[in-house]
Parts: C-alpha cells; structure tokens; sequence
RNA sequence: GCCGCGUUCGUCUAAGGGCUAGGACACCACCCUUUCACGGUGGUGAUACGGGUUCGAAUCCCGUACGCGGUACCA
C-alpha cells in the first residue's frame, strides 16, 4: 500500500468516489439514467463509492414526489447508490436543503481572501443594468468585471457602506470576483485539454438571497467535503467549469479537485438539440426512465418501465449511448459494462436518440432472458389487463412459445392472451372467402376423433408432433389439402392470422378447450 | 453577439497515417416458415467544405461552414 509511485503524485490508495447530484425537478430523464449508469461503473470498476446526493437548492422549484421517483428510478435499473439521503453514509447529509448552514461560511472564506464580494443590487437593478448595457453586438451583459464597478456591492461600495448595509440586513448575494485576465485550462477525461479566459465569464452568484448556496458553490463545496474524486456531468456544465475551478483552488483545495468529464448530450432523434420531454410526446416515444406525474397539472409523462422495458435492456441501451468496447458487441450484461467500461472510450459528440434501435435492444433481451426472469413482468402485465393466469406451468409454457415475437413487455398481452381465454372475436374475414362445406365436415369429424380418438392413434397422446401429423392425415383422407385448413385452425384458436404454431397451442390449452373453440367457431365461419 | 464544445452511411458507431472505410438499427430483396415473428443470405447507404503536413490523411495542423451548449439569486 506505501510503495513509491514515481509516475504520477496522486496517491495511490485514494478511494474512487463518484456522485450523481440531480435536482429533484420532475421526471428522471434518459440523459441523467445515464450519468448515473456512467458514474455507477466507473466506481464499480474501480472498487469505489457511488453516492446519490441531492441537489434541492433552489426552493422555488420544489416538487413532491420528486425525490423518492429517482430513488424508485436508480432502484428499477439496478444502480443502487452506496450512500444517499436514505440509507445515510459517512459524508451526510446528502440533501443540499439540509446541508444549508454549511455554505455560507465557504462564501465568506472568499470574500475574506479577495475572491467573491458582496452584491446588494435588487433584481430591478440587474434588469436595468442589462437594459443599459444591451447592444446589438452584446445582447445579454454579464454581471462582470466590465460592469462590477457600477453596481451595488463591496467592490464599488466603501467598506463602510458595505459594512452598514450587512448591518441592516439588506438582501445580498456573495459573488466570485472573477479575475480579469487569466486563462484556466484542465484536461477532461473525455475532452483532453479545455480553456477558458477568465475575462470572459461572469462572476457568478455563489450564495443567494435566502442564503442558500447555487450550484456552483454547492458542488464545490460537496464534492471536496465528501472526498469526490471524478466528477462526471452533461456537456452543459462546460461553460461554468472555469468558475468551479478556481472555487476549488481559491478554497484552497486545488491538491484534492476531482478529475472532470463532461459526457456528450443526447439528442432529439429529428433536426438538433438536447432530447426533451416534449420531443418524446411529439414523437410517441418515452423520455423518462419510469411514468411521472407532474403533481400540479396532473400531466402524465409515459417512463420505459410502463411502457414494457426491461431494465437490463434500458441499462444497456443507455450504455451504448456515447459508448463501446471497441469490440463488435452490443448487448451487455451489467457485470460486462463494469469490466469493459472505460472513460476514454466515450464519445466526444452528442448521439440522437433513437427509438427503433432502443426497441431492439429490449427484443433481444426479452429474447435472451430466461423463461423465470420474464414471468414475474409477463404475469403482471397479463393481469393488469384482466387476463386470468391460474397455471404457472402454462404461463412458463407459454413465455417460451411467445417471446421471440414481443419486442415490449406489454407486447406478451397480445401475443399470449389467447392461450388463457378464447378470442373474443375471431378474424373471420381471413377465412370466410375460401370457407366450404367440405371444410366444415373436415372441422366436424376432427372435433369427433378428438373427443373419441378410438381409431385415431395420433389423437390419443396429446402432443402437438401427433396432433399436427392426425390433423394433416384427416384432411388428407377427406381430400383436403392440409395447406388450406391450417389458417382456418388457426383463426378458431387464435382468434387472427398470428402467433407459434397452431399444434403448440391446441398442446398448451387443451383438449376440452381446443374441442370448444372449434365447436363454437364452425358456425362463424358459415356464409 | 461573445465564449466553449462538437462534425464517419438516415441513426448508433469501428478504423487513433497505409482498408474494397467495418459492424449494428432501420429500409429493400431473397431463403426458411402453409400464420405472425425468429433466423439466414444479399443489397442500398458515410468520412461537412477548403487548404496545408506527408510517399501516403477519416485520422495531424489551419481556416470556413454547420450544429449544439452556455451567457439567471435554475440546475
């Protein structure tokens, strides 16, 4: 454990430690299923933690049920967290809201050592601010260097004014004084060597009004206190990376900054742009990893799970979403992703999203699993729609008759319905055009022979092998070609044009039932 | 506007100086199947553009275009 590591000055015995610190907004997006599963690999592939922490700073934007539906989210795929706001750990409180009055004295920290100052300016007085310094060539000032003097804070004020203002609790902020002239550069584990000028930033709000922190404060402050030691984000948090940067080098934790990757977006399937929830609405396709129900107008938001993922499928579509092994391999167990998983194998660019191609990633996991893997979500989805499933044998049967032909979970209540009750409609159509008498004398004696299969070996071992060879055999001798009662058998069992073979089900479903559906759907077939 | 990041078949991607630019999804055709699927075989289809560097560039450098992200007391 001590031996010199005379290539790099890190320690070696540090203990990977990664976080996901999403806002408990609203639904849990693809995107951040991601981050997670990233993070989550990262850290079991390196012996690590994995914390979940939330980030509910801004209390405006509360939501119920939020919080618990990401707990529910991580759960469902399988990513469970080694610390969180439930189970605890070492470094809690894991909830920003509860962490609050641990911030403020960081902020002062850096107000004290030059590096953030105290601003009293009123949201009217930014407004007007932007008003007066909006130009064509610059629609949307910054809080800067270029305006910091104008504005109401402890640059511009005199110590005194400033100091008579805090006294008199007037509403401040605490912002970093970003420095006028100087490049910050860091490598990204994705990106290789970033930079940024300093001049060309805003200095930023550290602590708000309500003396909550902002984000960049918070994960300054949280990924140093709880020992983080790679943190993995969206590309959209490139932009503000210069300002956690020298957060942690004016906090004086330079030494202990956590290695940064920014992971690629992932993009609407059409035309550009950050995949919304909007854009799985207008194109009939999920965007969140489970239903959400936004608790104030009631809207519901369609989740992979409902819709019939299987959360191994959905784990490793998202996988494939900006990475691979390099290899021609696609379908991947967990287990495989943690060994194979590697950061500098991830893409720089953003990845439309694609619907098909995440539907066959599911089709094959359905088609892989075993039988007793699928059957506790087949039997639900089977009883959610009223269908009785009394017989775990049959249902296991059945499972392994159907699966290859459903690409969803739900997809099971069509493909296998009929096996537990009798069509309740029968594609008569198919079938009336080409209906004869004949036919129905053929339909009439094979009932016969089924009831009393004395004189008809292949009838008295209920076997589709048998089954398939007495019915082909009958047809024959009535001088009938097999080929032309097939899709009437079928549609009688069935009720359509679809599903396994038709010896296989009247095997499955039984002699009496197979006689019954039979019996009842001559008569439908009459002109 | 400014800053940053990107750019290989329609889509996800492989190929990190030397290939007929490979695979997968989707699509098309054929085979299998007296249904629907599964499966099999084959096909269409890409290095954004312009300059360099090099014997040789999808790969390295520069520029252009395009796209995205950011530019909040939101994350």
């Amino acid at each position: 454990m001590f031996l010199p590591c005379p290539l790099s000055l890190s320690p070696m015995s540090k203990k990977v430690r990664v976080r996901f610190a999403p806002s408990p907004t609203g639904g849990l997006h693809l995107g951040g299923v991601r981050t997670v599963l990233y993070n989550y690999l990262f850290a079991r592939q390196n012996g690590g933690d994995f914390v979940l922490r939330i980030e509910d700073t801004d209390q405006s934007r509360f939501v119920p049920g939020a919080e618990e539906y990401i707990f529910t989210c991580l759960d469902w795929c399988g990513l469970h967290p080694d610390e969180d706001p439930h189970k605890g750990g070492p470094y809690g409180p894991y909830r920003q809201s509860e962490r609050k009055s641990l911030y403020r004295q960081y902020a002062e920290q850096l107000v004290k050592s030059g590096h953030a100052y105290y601003a009293f300016d009123r949201p009217e007085e930014l407004d007007s601010m932007r008003e007066r310094f909006k130009t064509p060539n610059n629609p949307s000032p910054q809080y800067d260097h270029n305006v910091r003097m104008e504005m109401r804070n402890s640059c511009s004020l005199t110590l005194e004014e400033a100091e008579t203002l805090l006294e008199d609790g007037v509403p401040h902020v605490i912002r970093i004084r970003m420095p006028e002239n100087e490049t910050v550069t860091f490598t990204d584990m994705i990106r290789g060597e970033v930079s940024f000028h300093t001049g060309l930033v805003d200095d930023k709000v550290l602590l708000k009004a309500d003396g909550m922190p902002t984000y960049h404060l918070a994960v300054v402050v949280d990924d140093y206190l709880m020992k983080i030691t790679h943190a993995f984000r969206g590309e959209e948090w490139l932009p503000s990376a210069p300002v956690h940067l020298l957060l942690w080098k004016y906090l004086g934790w330079g030494s202990s900054m956590p290695q940064w990757a920014h992971l690629p977006l992932i993009l609407k399937p059409d035309g550009n742009g950050k995949l919304s929830k909007r854009d799985g609405d207008r194109l009939g396709f999920p965007v969140f990893a489970m239903n959400w129900t936004d608790p104030r107008s009631q809207e519901l938001t369609k989740g992979f799970r409902e819709i019939g993922f299987l959360p191994e499928a959905f784990v490793n579509l998202l996988a494939m979403l900006g990475w691979n092994d390099g290899t021609d391999q696609e379908i991947f167990t967990l287990e495989e992703l943690i060994s194979r998983f590697s950061m500098d194998r991830v893409h720089k660019g953003g990845a439309k999203f694609d619907f098909e191609k995440a539907k066959w990633f599911n089709h094959e996991w359905i088609k892989r699993s075993e039988i007793a893997r699928l059957k506790p979500d087949v039997k639900k989805v089977l009883e959610n729609k009223g269908v009785p499933v009394n017989n775990e044998a049959v249902l296991e049967k059945v499972i392994g008759l159907v699966k290859e032909r459903c690409t969803l979970l739900t997809d099971f209540y069509e493909q296998s319905k009929f096996f537990f009750e009798a069509p309740a409609e029968l594609d008569v159509d198919s079938v009336k055009p080409k209906w004869t008498n004949e036919k129905k004398v053929l339909f009439e004696s094979f009932v016969a022979a089924l009831k009393s299969p004395n004189g008809h070996a292949s009838f008295e071992k209920w076997a589709a092998p048998e089954l398939e060879t007495g019915f082909k055999k009958l047809a024959t001798d009535e001088g009938i070609k097999p080929g032309e009662v097939m899709m009437p058998l079928r549609v009688m069992l069935v009720g359509g044009k679809y599903g396994p073979g038709v010896f296989e089900i009247m095997e499955t479903i039984g002699k009496e039932e197979t006689v019954r559906r039979i019996e009842f759907a001559i008569h439908q077939f009459i002109k």
